[in-house]
DNA sequence: AACTATTTATAAGA
DNA sequence: TTCTTATAAATAGTT
């Protein structure tokens, strides 16, 4: 993929190899991401550089550390013939202290995450995590106008359904006045019991975006440390 | 690369989930294969299926266990000096199944906060996360555009210092001179040897805040759904 | 599995 | 390094 047909060699000039190393490499680990995610497979992806510098990528599923240990279960249990369910259980006892690490580690990344612990970060690392917050913040500021906008266009057909209803009823109803006194006034509620106001649609993206966004600057306070478990973040999954 | 773009989120639809894991796991083999030949780097790449299938690849420098071997041992090195906080200490009694269901928690909450798996989440519980993230936003920016204040103060002490250096050794200069020609005609380099611009102060917040803004969306740098430990995010800890 | 229309990745050049 | 651009490759949707 580029100006020319590369040869599946080593590439020997040392600047281009470089180069195209670093490409590559995050092309490589994009890649493996996407998989991931698309697919919901579990990847562990280890990349050492000629100068041995580490790069790496493991599927947030898991840590880097338990895709390691199911793989070495895995080939274990293929040259074993052990079956694997047994092994399954026993590898779910990882050691205490890798479960507290990554506990410490997801604690620290967290807090990161909600602008906390900043005092250590170079300007480079605040810059890449800005971005990724704000990454974050477009995708649910996009999700909430996907469900204000599905939930908009759903009133509008029950709107729909109950006017057509009413008529219906209406028209019932006129039948039996007809029928009962064979004279032929007309009566006044021919019309919708109540003349219902159309619904925008398409909301501007930008009104509803902007929502939230002149609440109460100093609302630091209150988060604080209750960034490990947030209530209303778990009770979601417990419905 | 096909026929549509393709949203970075899990296919719903189990067949082409499927279809798409294989082509995708071909290509990613393949690129595994290719940096590693190509750069003379050392690759190892685990991908499990949904299903719990192994897919590997190692690049033949060495055997996958000596790359995992290899990364135990660097990773190992890296965490060394990391302090354990209290509330970890506390908990080093915890039986294990919390442990993990913490950690499955914690792993929940962070996707949230990357802006994953809203899927479940209703209005009212994305109004609260936007402004969380929101919130956090503001507070790296703010340390963002502090570093920046101060690095640029900073530097204009420096200057300040120089110019004062130099207008004192000028004179010094000029001194000598008078003693060495008795005679006393002027001298052109009696100014500063270069007239300095002063910079600016007090940088309109604003500028700062959006200088990533438009950075390429889709930076992952082993970073992206490398939620667990981020490179970036570990790596300062350890200069 | 094969076939393309398209999107992506990236080799070269700047 | 980073950006741009021309082109090769990968692959999503189809058959």
């Amino acid at each position: 993929m580029g100006r020319g047909r590369v040869q599946l060699k080593r590439i020997e000039n040392k600047i281009s190899r470089q180069v195209t190393f670093s490409k590559r490499r995050s092309g490589l680990l994009k890649k493996a991401k996407e998989i991931s995610i698309l697919c919901d497979a579990d990847v562990a992806l280890i990349i050492f550089s000629s100068k041995g510098k580490l790069f790496e990528y493991s599927s947030d599923l898991s840590s880097m550390d338990n895709i390691l240990e199911r793989y070495e279960r895995h080939s274990q249990a293929q040259s074993q013939g052990i079956p694997i369910n047994l092994e399954l259980r026993a590898s779910w006892t990882l050691e205490q202290p890798k479960l507290l690490s990554r506990i410490e580690a997801l604690q620290r990344n967290l807090r990161n995450y909600a602008g906390e612990d900043l005092d250590l970060m170079s300007l480079r690392e605040l810059q890449h995590l800005e971005h990724q917050i704000d990454t974050a913040l477009r995708r649910v500021r996009s999700r909430k106008n996907q469900l204000v906008n599905e939930s908009i266009s759903q009133q509008q057909k029950e709107v729909r359904a109950l006017q057509e209803q009413n008529n219906v009823l209406i028209k019932q109803l006129e039948q039996q006045n007809h029928a009962q006194n064979s004279t032929s006034f007309t009566q006044q509620s021919q019309q919708p019991m109540m003349p219902l106001p159309s619904l925008p649609m398409g909301l501007d993206e930008q009104m509803i975006q902007e929502t939230t966004q002149s609440e109460e600057v100093g609302a630091h306070v209150g988060a604080g440390n209750n960034i490990s478990l947030p209530h209303w973040m778990i009770s979601h999954v417990n419905r």
